[in-house]
DNA sequence: GACGTAACGGAATAAATATTCCATTTTGTC
DNA sequence: GACAAAATGGAATATTTATTCCGTTACGTC
């Protein structure tokens, strides 16, 4: 049967090596499987690990890890490897030169943009299943579905984030407030003392954002932060902290990480608040 | 000077490396100073990297970056590339429980409703990359580009949606408009002859979003639409359809394959609209 | 339960990578 | 411009890491 898995072309991206792990999973001896159901949870490990180490992981020898690799397609653990290294190592000019290279490329074809921020959508994916731990999160969703009105905030970036939240909230009858508006954020007299606070802002942070939660907190209010680094100022404030780093491509981000924990965590709360 | 350069301790955080490059800078030597430079400015490299790779992109030898490391207060690359290898691998004591849990706790938990919204995010985007012409996609960013102002409607869902590429495009002075709010809806009056439309709706689709893009495209102004359905009323108006289906999860969507693609084409549009 | 086939793990080998060493060049000082 | 001190690059070496090979074990079939 190895031979028959063995396939002529290696996959060239992320998304072909996921393709290639369901294709080929269900005929799979046991230790491959094994490998599988690891690596496919942990695909980002790939870039900084060694054979020894990811075949440790899989409680699997490492010679088993190889042969795992050769099913995929790939010649060997280094192949695969680089595949996982090429979205890092792909040198980028720094800021200045980054919008000139843009056009350049654009030149190759606006095709070409979107494979590559499917390919970081991909990647960001992979991140967040590693970053965020379940607890934290089962945690934020029974404060949620405890709290009479769950107050949203979120400016910039983290609005469109905020937003989809909202909606679903609304959706779903969980009582819920999206904050928008320099005037409203400074006050939050509209917070109660049975409500939670649910800012969501990334690095450079907005100043409205970090104040509302400063202050919020100060009463004794709840907070639960999503953000892209430890470093943001919330985090001393809040009650939980989600982060959530997106990759970018040519210094753009899309919000794949961030939209799917926060409707992943929306559905959650819709989950506890109805006991029905 | 190369002893004296010489600290006791590594750096134990990435922070630490930052503030020794900031402390050790002015008393380096030329090659050294290169290396300083091009690793403060691409610190992620460090932990894909080899010494020759790294040494390369500074264009320095590998013994000289060999060196740098050892000013910073490392033994040798290998030190330091572990710390940056760690930021990746730290969580990894706790992978097998995480595993189990994912595994055992089954239809309930927070972890896992994150882990189906992951994988569905995953499924999306590989669908995108299907459905999606390149074409057209690069038709659209052109006719924005050419455009006076860009609007953009899009209600409920595809709020957030919307609201994520006026952002980028405000980020990026390309002059845009969000539209919000029934009454604005309606008339479409501050739209003019040299605007375009973009407008999202998913099924079932939101009436006034539809009516805008009807009344538009009646007065001659191009429309393009983001929807999730070929039977979208929107499509037999619009010049361009993008479809973007997303996969979902007990009933739940995230915007995964929508965010993408209206980043890409905002991303796209920014570098074609000034040829500066 | 014996046979043939596939899978496995560990030891041996091959390849890549980091590190040290040293001859040569550069830099700064008088 | 000569001297000393420091820095540099490349070659030699040491170490780590990937890969192959093969004897042994498990598996399915008759």
């Amino acid at each position: 049967m190895n031979e028959q898995l063995r396939i002529q072309s290696a996959p060239g991206s992320v998304a072909e090596v996921i393709e290639r792990l369901d294709a080929v999973n269900d005929g799979l001896p046991k230790r491959l499987k094994q490998c599988a159901g690891f690596t496919r949870r942990h695909l980002h490990l790939i870039a900084v690990s060694t054979v020894s180490e990811m075949a440790g992981a899989c409680d699997v020898a490492p010679s088993a890890y190889i042969r795992f690799c050769q099913a995929l397609g790939f010649s060997g653990y280094t192949e695969m490897q680089s595949l996982f290294r090429a979205r890092f190592t792909d040198f980028r000019p720094d800021y200045d030169k980054r919008l000139a290279n843009l056009r350049e490329e654009g030149a190759v074809g606006t095709g070409r943009l979107l494979a590559d921020f499917g390919e970081a959508g991909h990647k960001s994916l992979m991140a967040l299943a590693n970053t965020v731990t379940n607890d934290g999160l089962d945690r934020i969703a029974h404060g949620m579905a405890a709290a009479r009105t769950v107050h949203l905030v979120g400016l910039r970036r983290a609005f469109s984030v905020v937003s989809s939240m909202a909606y679903i909230f609304d959706q779903m009858g969980v009582p819920a407030q999206l904050h928008y508006g320099a005037g409203m954020l400074s006050s939050g007299k509209s917070i109660y003392q049975s409500d939670v606070l649910f800012a969501a802002t990334y690095a450079p942070f907005s100043e409205e954002t970090v104040r509302l939660a400063e202050t919020v907190s100060q009463r004794g209010i709840p907070v639960y932060c999503l953000t892209d680094t430890e470093k943001c100022p919330i985090a001393e404030y809040a009650l939980e902290l989600l982060i959530a780093r997106e990759d970018e491509v040519s210094g753009f981000r899309a919000l794949n990480a961030s939209i799917t924990l926060t409707t992943a965590l929306a559905v959650a709360v819709r989950g506890l608040s109805e006991p029905t």
